[in-house]
DNA sequence: TAGCTTTCCGAAAGCGCTTTCGGTTTTGGA
DNA sequence: TCCAAAACCGAAAGCGCTTTCGGAAAGCTA
């Protein structure tokens, strides 16, 4: 509301032309310093910034990038997106980009939405999350050949940019971990494979089942939504079962935290008698009962990553060179620990949490 | 990236002027049913849609709304933001409006970078969470006199809209049961006061304890970061009193959090030995040891009334007319419990979870 | 000092829409 | 049949900027 001065007014008030003016203050060789000043000054002194609307318009370049919320099965909300945009906002802020989310009523439409995005002029780039192995909306920004950065990858993740953690090490060294413990019923609990992440997991768990010498049980493979009852409803069949698991590994901590409640609710203590190991590192983790052995993602900032990557890509920088796999790291706290047996009770050890 | 139809082309191939196409779409009455049905034909058959940039160029509206996030003190990430983007993208897209986030790089300068952005003209209304009792960025958006609503109050908040939860009422709810379980020394744990939603509380603490006939005692009231370690110093240092407290309510679920570590790390049980509220109602509270008894805050999409109240104000609405205020319920789990006397254990008594 | 570059700036044409204004056709009433 | 009022639509002027183009002024060489 309040009023801005505009380049007209500014261009009349220094006696030059508007052309003029805007040319000054983006750089152009074609004007003497002495004008050149004499116009910052200026626009220093009454505080003139250009309307980005009509610079965007006029340049064509739409100077923000969307950010497309994931459709948050259950009504959990998505820890990681508060400070995944955080870290955006820092990146594109920095050029003073805007950045703006955007999201789909239902999941099946969020391809179209994309596309009417893309093609409305409004935004420049697009970040994904949470890709599925086949993901139309890859396939709709890759076919446009619109500028984007996917965090996590899809199957065919060979042309395009993305960062991503290497989940699939992570379980194995997740289950490398139990086996050594001495567990050979290692359980897994996942979501649905289309999801990528899912998918890699899984795949983590069996290579290293197999690679232990251990036989792959589909019976241990509980597939079940993303939340924390998910995660209690499939650990409470596992342990209901005839030959029920040792130990087990969940595709997100709020899986696992499920899987501690079914558990205890069974009067076993989560990390003696069973073990459980989750993914993503959640803070939270520290405080569950008892605290959550996890595989921990590498806290850095990632969402300042995709900022940075995604302009370097909107740049004309070539997505195939801005492919980043971080790695995650097995955090011990008290849900794990050596198979149970009779006297286990000996041979439990009390251990303080390390990295 | 991909071609779109210009209205100039869409007015040739129809061989009418633009502006005439642009009144046919934009339901103008001066356009005849014949033609205005031509038209809408054409643009849907050539998927044709009126370029957003240049739109809000025109017409002076921006057709969209920026979200300020909240700059979390302490790494943790904020679980409700996630939430509220979400419905507030509900609202906004029903209208086809963006919804873009800010932030500045450190909270003091909040206040210069909202201004910049009000009179960027980039977005037509602005919402806020979190606000201080006295409140910089309020008071530039008043002083612009720029549509605006916020998520939580102030403490001048009768001239702006608000949604808010009324946690004074709510802390007089939890000490009220502290007190009719037998306790008299009740601790508050909150954050610095310059928040408002913590003075709030506070207020609320001091009201219930004094009308309950004990006398409010400044050693039992710590104020501390808001965080789970913040929670458990704080805790730490009232239990390690010559006169600690025999319960506990926090400001937030993330510091009850760490307010049960407190205890357990002393050997104590809480919801026995000592009583812990938290406030939130946060889902991961059932999985803390013992689960979390809290204030919980109305499930409700809260984003979604925010969105839609703010939009009736740019439509004109008096913000005064969009003050809602909801309650929080006592959310009983297992952190809360009887005075513990020598004698308690025959007292203390198996709870299931109530509403 | 003529002639050729450079340097520097103004003018104007967009960018893709909206909206006002005025003029031409139709329509309706007498 | 004539005239005023509707009903319709075209033309044009923006919105606030960018960017190309061309020409005037200034600088340089010979």
């Amino acid at each position: 509301m309040s009023e801005r001065m505009s380049l007209k007014q500014l261009a009349n008030h220094l006696g030059l032309a508007e052309g003029t003016v805007s040319r000054a203050l983006n750089g152009y060789p074609d004007i003497s310093l002495r004008t050149r000043e004499r116009v910052q000054n200026a626009a220093r002194e009454f505080g003139y910034k250009a309307n980005p609307l009509a610079r965007r318009l006029a340049t064509g370049v739409a100077e923000a990038v969307a950010y497309l919320m994931p459709h948050s099965q259950s009504a959990m909300s998505e820890p990681f997106v508060s400070q995944l945009l955080s870290g955006l906002g820092d990146s594109l802020s920095e050029r003073g980009w805007d950045l703006l989310v955007a999201q789909s009523v239902a999941a099946e439409d969020e391809p179209e939405m994309l596309s009417r995005l893309i093609s409305s002029g409004r935004v420049s780039g697009v970040v994904l999350s949470r890709p599925m192995k086949k993901d139309a909306r890859i396939e709709v920004l890759r076919r446009a050949k619109f500028p984007f950065i996917v965090h996590g990858r899809s199957n065919d993740c060979a042309d395009y940019a993305w960062y991503d953690v290497d989940s699939r090490a992570a379980f194995v060294k997740a289950v490398d971990h139990l086996v050594a413990m001495g567990h050979s019923r290692i359980a897994f609990i996942g979501s649905p494979t289309y999801f990528s992440f899912a998918q890699e997991r899984l795949d983590g768990y069996r290579d290293a089942v197999q690679s232990n010498g251990l036989s792959f049980d589909q019976e241990l493979v509980q597939i079940t939504e993303l939340s924390d009852d998910g995660g209690e409803r499939a650990a409470g069949d596992l342990l209901d079962s005839a030959d029920p698991p040792t130990a087990f590994v969940c595709v997100t901590d709020t899986q696992a935290i499920g899987a501690l409640a079914a558990i205890r609710s069974r009067g076993m203590v989560p990390g003696q008698h069973v073990s459980v190991i989750g993914y993503d590192g959640l803070r939270l983790g520290r405080h569950t009962n008892p605290p959550l052995t996890t595989l921990a993602q590498p806290q850095s900032h990632s969402g300042r990553q995709l900022g940075d990557m995604l302009l370097a890509i909107i740049d004309g920088g070539d997505p195939k060179e801005f492919q980043e796999l971080r790695s995650a790291e097995l955090l011990r706290r008290k849900s794990d620990g050596p198979v149970w047996t009779a006297n286990s009770d000996t041979m439990f050890m009390q251990r303080e949490e390390t990295t």
